[in-house]
DNA sequence: GGAGTGATGACA
DNA sequence: GTCATCACTCCA
């Protein structure tokens, strides 16, 4: 079952713990195809989340972050690394969930380089239009198996947000 | 442990 | 126009 827009058109924080489990699919663009299990995230939350690009306003970067939820935000980091995001939330509102890893594949750069994402994806609608979009898992997660912990790679943002345990580890 | 990498945003 | 800043990975 597809993911629509109104799975993603909710709290990021719920948006993010949910999406563990879940099933990323991919139409690759030199023809192979993936389907993984979501197994960590990374909410970010709103403008005043020192931790999201969202923090500083609106930018042609970020614009994507402050539409409704179920699009694609991908950009690049360090020079080097597509980020692959999905925006969460009510138009207006910034919000959006880095997908950190993957059964198959651990760590964000990882994941755009395997699936060959850049940022042709970037403000695509999550659908298989797009070649690129989540379908809900055939198994429910139990609560137990959902640890949260601080985000990476954010102490720049300063304690106060950088301690928020805004990411989400689907042990297996 | 440390370098690479280049788009982005802030400032002028 | 310049310049510092980065939501990381790889190789040592």
């Amino acid at each position: 079952m597809l993911l629509k827009s109104d799975f993603f058109q909710r709290p990021t924080l719920t948006v993010a713990e949910e999406l563990l489990g879940q099933i990323l699919c991919r139409e690759k663009p030199s023809g192979g195809s993936v389907r993984a299990v979501i197994t960590e995230v990374e909410a970010y939350d709103g403008h005043d989340d020192k931790a999201s690009h969202a923090s500083r306003g609106i930018t042609p970067r970020n614009e994507i972050m402050f539409d409704t939820g179920g699009y694609w935000y991908v950009y690049l980091c360090y020079g080097v690394h597509w980020m692959l995001n999905i925006t969460t939330g009510e138009k207006g509102y910034p919000a959006a969930v880095l997908i950190r890893g993957l059964d198959i594949i651990q760590g964000p750069g990882r994941v755009t380089k395997q699936l060959e994402i850049d940022k042709s994806l970037n403000k695509k609608k999550a659908n298989p239009n797009t070649q690129l979009w989540i379908e809900s898992s055939p198994i429910s997660i139990p609560q137990k198996a959902i640890q949260r912990t601080p985000r990476i790679g954010v102490d720049y943002a300063g304690p106060e947000w950088s301690q928020k345990d805004y990411r989400f580890v689907l042990n297996t």
